[in-house]
RNA sequence: GCGAGAGUGGCGGAACUGGUAGACGCACUGGAUUUAGGAUCCAGCGGCCCGUGCCGUGGGGGUUCGAGUCCCCCCUCUCGCACCA
């Protein structure tokens, strides 16, 4: 055994073995327990960076974990491999985005490969792959056929300079990243997915979920947004026509002095009188000019026009103005909402604004309202006044009868509404999926045949920036003959939203190199669902609820066994990777490696400490897992990443902390390498015949293996189970009884090497390997627990009277209630606490402590 | 603005169901070893008084025999908000 450790040579001797003998290789085996355990697969940006070294640290213990306990682990990996940063390095670097994609996965495979991560690396796919996205096309084509997907009319980000469509990203400060220019908003055709039919069930699964974090279901179950309420028609004043609301608050019917529609509402310009055009069309093209992020984030001042038309409130019978307003959503509800200045704080400022009636309907008890004088709007409960029939009634009753009643007048229906919007998928890009459709003039849409898939993205392409997709500018590409009569015809060019690729990955890794379905159904019935699936905490909403609507449009296509509803049974969500930042007053921020002592290593000035941030290239505070892994090695990057915080925490980057693992590891292989020779003949223990100091490290080694296994299975505690294994082997340096007892400091050695083994795998193997086992610990499994070892015969009992620790006590184990409750009273601390005072009250908590009560 | 979290020594964190606040690690201090440096080993390490004690988990209130943990109000920070992934 070498008598140092070398992480490098032991981290490579192993990584082959492992590759070699195809350890982490794995196929269904029916009748064997199955776990899937999936990280959330990475954007090949080209270099890996600590979020990921954390996510798949995280993962692989699990992973290690499941598998030593017996069960056959699916732990695959592959790459979300289309989207917009592989189509900027090829504006920017004249680089294709299929050579770029292709050279960051090579290089991040290796880095990743360097970190011995136990994949079935066999099943890898890349998303930009056509084996991988013809199937994509294809349960497309089934959404279309089944009306899942839709085509509608929808807002986008437009820079007028470039003629380009334009992320939220892409948008700074409502103007354009490339050209600075402002940027609109601009109506186009786009496709749809219809999740919000599947709203209700995505609610009601919620249920089966137990295995997520609560917070994550709070922010999926306030993004669907489901909300009880009413359709009420308001009939236009001199005419048929009547607009539509949506309302939770039909109690305050009575109340509605005007109406709101959204500027882009249908009937918005057939409702302007002439007089009023030329100020209604300002107020349009000036909402319009607002980009999409400032209308709907922002607390932007509330505004609206006056249309000239009036409507009538179905309830009272009068005339209401309608008013356009800039903080109704054509998205939400109808688009148009009534308006109750005096119980809807908007609306109560909006009437302020432009001095509109208010009246109160809802009296609250106490103070009576007075609707000349409010401040502020009404919004709680009280009971219904000015409200003809339903005077007199509390406002919660109301609501049933009023939505009974508008049933009976046939001017409203009491309906469910949701926040949720469908999903647009329609992207102006070219890397990304093609949307299998062709448009032909005398057919219209028409799906490309299934035979004729994939659609694949063709390569001689020009990327400039400028004039929308560049796939539309591809001649061949665009011009098709229709499938259906042969006329020239042309493609669809928008690309799918990347989303629709990560929505199902999932369940190809269960058969990813299948050439006749989207997946092997037999395969995705033993593999799936996910049982453990880990990623970032930035995913809570869209892609977790994207990935549950996509189940369940794959189990109604028949494409997934019935009972698949839910891809993932149990979800951690992981904190950031954050660092300290380090600014130069000359040169800005500093990379770490940039700071010399404190100074600047370009200029030598004093450098300031900034706040502690999420690593990111902008702000300079990174450490690359390369230099890491090349300084440390593998098993310590792991080791500092899954000790210096729980996974769901924010985790600080500190290079001491860093050298501190490093350390340890250093200490456990002297651990073994020091007592190799003791212990090489040493024997199994053999039952409870040991006593004192050997006794002592017996109840340590085995109280160890206890936490860390409950440390690990369910909890995720993996910095605390590190913990106890820094005080185990601590113990085993304090042992005194290493010559009488080889075989109990044997023990203790192993179960350290067993324990840490899914946390720094190499150095474990090694050790194993060193302490003389023929058999792997893979093949040898995961270390049990004796309770017999555990028991303890005394017990400290702390002592308080009134709530403060005056004294402490060993007791017996089995020491009664009476027994410790009069030691606890003679404690001499105790009496003198309690002179002059009487006992009220003696707590025992057995096994704990006891509190004296005293006055 | 709306939604969701977090706040404990000099630092990262521990305390799982209310029961010894500060496990474990880092930094720091003292000692041993060493030609020296490094590495290693041993000891100490919240604050105040330094004897018993008193104070202490972002701030303020409350419940309880007992609160880091439960309840109410406030402050600060982080994440998401539908074309970043």
């Amino acid at each position: 055994m070498l008598e140092r450790y070398n992480p490098g040579a032991i981290e490579e001797k192993w990584q082959k073995i492992w590759q070699e003998k195809q350890v982490f290789r794995v196929k269904a085996e029916p009748g064997k327990p199955k776990y899937y355990l999936l990280e959330m697969f990475p954007y090949p940006s080209g270099r890996i960076h600590m979020g990921h070294v954390r996510n798949y640290s995280i993962g692989d213990v699990v992973a290690r974990f499941k598998t030593l306990q017996g069960f056959n682990v699916l732990h695959p990996m592959g790459w979300d491999a289309f989207g917009m940063p592989a189509e900027n390095a090829a504006i920017q670097h004249d680089i294709h985005p299929n050579i770029w994609t292709r050279e960051n996965i090579d290089n991040m495979r290796k880095q990743l490969k360097r970190m011995g991560l136990s994949y079935d690396w066999d099943r890898e796919f890349a998303t930009c792959d056509p084996e991988y996205y013809r199937w994509e096309q294809l349960i497309f084509l089934r959404m279309l056929e089944k009306g899942l997907a839709y085509k509608k009319s929808s807002s986008v980000n437009w820079c007028p300079d470039c003629q380009t469509v334009l992320a939220n990203e892409q948008v700074e400060d409502s103007c354009c990243w490339r050209c600075g220019n402002e940027v609109e908003e601009k109506e186009l055709e786009q496709w749809f997915f219809k999740i919000t039919g599947y709203a209700q069930e995505l609610l009601d699964e919620m249920a089966n979920l137990g295995g997520w974090p609560d917070p994550v279901l709070t922010m999926q179950r306030n993004w669907i947004g489901r909300s009880v309420g009413c359709e009420i028609d308001f009939p236009i004043e001199n005419g048929d026509a009547s607009i539509r609301v949506f309302t939770t608050r039909q109690d305050t019917l009575f109340g509605a002095t005007f109406m709101s529609l959204a500027p882009e509402h249908p009937m918005a310009m057939a409702l302007t009188t002439d007089d009023r055009r030329e100020e209604v069309e300002a107020f349009v093209r000036k909402v319009r000019k607002m980009d999409k992020i400032a209308r709907t984030a922002d607390d932007y001042e509330k505004e609206g026009v006056f249309t000239g038309s009036h409507c009538i409130n179905p309830a009272t019978g009068r005339r209401i103005p309608v008013f356009l307003a800039n903080f109704v959503l054509m998205d939400y509800g109808t688009g148009a909402v009534m308006a109750v200045p005096s119980h809807d704080q908007r609306d109560f400022e909006f009437a302020r604004k432009y001095d509109l009636p208010l009246t109160v309907v809802i009296q609250p008890e106490g103070e009576p309202l007075d609707p000349t004088t409010m401040e502020e709007a009404w919004t709680g409960s009280g009971t219904l006044v000015n409200s003809g029939p339903f005077d007199g009634l509390d406002n919660e009753k109301a609501k049933e009868k009023i939505a009974e009643w508008l049933k009976e007048q046939g001017i409203g229906t009491a309906t469910v509404n949701y926040r949720l919007r469908d999903w647009g998928v329609s992207r102006q890009r070219y890397w990304g999926t093609p949307i299998p459709v062709i448009y032909c003039d005398c057919c219209g849409i028409v799906p490309v045949p299934e035979e004729q898939l994939p659609v694949v993205l063709p390569t001689d392409v020009e990327f400039t920036g400028e004039g929308g997709s560049p796939l539309a500018r591809i001649e061949s590409f665009v011009n098709v003959d229709c499938p259906k009569c042969g006329a020239p015809a042309r493609r669809e060019t928008d690309t799918f939203d990347t989303f629709v690729e990560s929505s199902w990955y999932f369940a190809r890794f269960a058969s990813p190199k299948n050439d006749q379905a989207p997946v092997d159904p037999e395969e995705v019935g033993y593999w799936l669902p996910v049982d453990q699936y880990i990623g970032g905490i930035e995913h809570a909403v869209m892609h977790l609820l994207y990935a549950r609507f996509y189940t369940k449009v794959m189990r109604d296509l028949g494409f997934v066994p019935a009972n698949l509803s839910e891809p993932f049974t149990n979800l951690l969500t992981q904190g950031m990777v954050c660092m300290e930042t380090v600014a130069c007053p000359e040169h800005g921020w500093l990379y770490p490696e940039e700071v010399d002592n404190g100074t600047c290593g370009k200029c030598g000035a004093p450098v300031t400490t900034g706040r502690t941030e999420k690593m990111s290239k902008s702000k300079k505070n990174v450490v690359d897992p390369d230099h890491l892994i090349a300084t440390y090695g593998a098993d310590t990057a792991r080791l500092f990443s899954l000790f210096a915080a729980p996974p769901e925490k924010d985790l600080e980057w500190n290079e001491q902390g860093v050298e501190g693992c490093y350390r340890f590891l250093n200490r456990v292989w002297r651990a073994v390498s020091d007592n190799i020779e003791l212990i090489r003949t040493a024997g199994p223990v053999t039952g409870g015949a040991v006593e004192g100091a050997a006794r002592d490290l017996r109840r340590k080694t085995h109280e160890t293996i206890k936490k860390v296994t409950e440390d690990i299975d369910g909890r995720f505690h993996f910095n605390t189970a590190i913990a106890a294994v820094m005080e185990l082997v601590n113990a085993i340096y304090a042992f005194e009884g290493r010559k009488e007892h080889p075989e109990v400091l044997r023990e203790a050695l192993e179960s350290v090497v067993r324990l840490l083994s899914p946390f720094v795998p190499h150095i474990s193997a090694e050790l194993w390997s060193c302490l003389g086992h023929e058999q792997s610990l893979e093949e040898t499994g995961w270390p049990q627990w004796d309770e017999d070892a555990l028991v303890a015969d005394e017990i400290l009992i702390v002592v308080q009277v009134n709530g403060k620790v005056r004294g402490k006590l060993t007791v017996p184990a089995g020491a009664d209630h009476a027994e410790i409750e009069k030691r606890a009273l003679a404690e001499p601390n105790v009496a003198r606490f309690v002179e002059g005072k009487t006992v009220r009250k003696v707590i025992v908590v057995p096994g704990k402590l006891v509190n004296v009560v005293a006055n």
